[in-house]
DNA sequence: GTTTGTGAATGAGTTCACAGCA
DNA sequence: TGCTGTGAACTCATTCACAAAC
């Protein structure tokens, strides 16, 4: 699926960890940062951080540390995250607005560069930078702007259907909001979150 | 930290979404379902759900499947959702003022009674049903309301800041998502939700 | 003395396989 | 025959421990 050796999952979450820790400001003017360091700012433990990194050959020099600069690089390249990537969003309600003007895709190198509903009511409407379009122009639009990840923030009985026309669009990867499984071709790469759930698990250790 | 058996986190995780397959309409009429159905609808193999739900003692009947109301009302109160429970939300911005309106919550069973921020302009404004309120009023809000589960919707540099305070006002559970590790004492639950690192990790696996 | 890289040991979680009940 | 409950086998990930490099 991917040229990059194959490392866990858990593991890729934690290098996006590294990377964000990393090109936090406060590190600035470092010249090396060690695995303790990480470890301690990304709450992993300095061995894991070692582990992590070892996957993809060596860079960092016994006794010094990691060269911060080097490291990022390396990082943000194995990420793919060298490079701005284009997302698409579809689901223009409360959520989805909100993921729109969300600042915080923008800092991390990601753009939504487009957003669709099937409301007339929204279709026109602006949303931050951006124009709701009509979903039924999807596919067209993810091939002029190149896009490769799909956002759902629809509800939970649209969200399959949504899928099936983001998978048939050509991304190859998606981000789903809605509370449901999805299915989607070989190739194509699902990733979901369900809000609600993170509550949920919380309550289970509640007292009481 | 609870009186329920010790189980992993991703069990957790599962029973929550079984919950919520449980619940769904579609289900509505059938008297009994098997791990088989339920697995199917969760994503998860049977086997596994029958070893999540037997953590908690024998509730289903072989050669029939588990009674559908009695697993649901079992796992309600396993999970500590037989009840409403109570949150309160800091940080009206952009993601905030979503969250705030986002239906999924309170079809879970959570309601969030109460935003505050630092913001002076915010302060006072109308977000859906609630009036935003200066953080200050943390505690005092919190102990009025029986609040047990906080939600960090602030920029990076403040959200330890708000732990803290959501700690010392007695909230034991806490759903961050601000992109930072949080430290809180023993008892105090954290979670965190950074929706970048869930772009980031999508990202990894692109082609090219 | 400090810190990396990594094979070995440990531990946690999932899958297997089957006995037992409907 | 269908489906659950569960110990055993297995897989996967993390932690340990130490040699090598600075």
């Amino acid at each position: 699926m991917s040229p990059n050796p194959v490392i866990p999952d858990s593991a890729v979450s934690r290098l996006a960890t590294y990377l964000r820790v990393l090109r936090d400001p406060r590190v600035e003017g470092r010249q090396h940062v060690s695995s303790a360091y990480i470890g301690d700012r990304a709450g992993v433990s300095p061995d894991q951080v070692r582990k992590d990194l070892s996957h993809f050959g060596e860079v960092g020099r016994p006794g010094v540390g990691y060269d911060l600069e080097h490291l990022i690089g390396h990082l943000a390249r194995i990420m793919r995250l060298d490079r701005v990537q284009t997302a698409v969003l579809v689901g223009a309600g409360n959520l989805g607005s909100a993921l729109v003007q969300y600042t915080g895709f923008g800092q991390r190198g990601f753009r939504i560069a487009a957003v669709f509903d099937i409301d007339p009511q929204r279709v026109g409407t602006n949303l931050g930078e951006v124009v709701v379009e009509h979903v039924d122009r999807l596919a067209q639009r993810v091939e002029e702007l190149g896009a490769t990840i799909g956002i759902i923030a629809v509800p939970r009985w649209a969200c399959q259907t949504v899928a099936d026309a983001m998978a048939s669009s050509g991304l190859r990867a998606i981000l789903n909001f809605a509370p449901a499984k999805i299915e989607a071709p070989e190739g194509v790469n699902v990733r979901s979150v369900d809000l609600a759930r993170e509550l949920e698990c919380l309550a289970y250790y509640l007292p009481g």
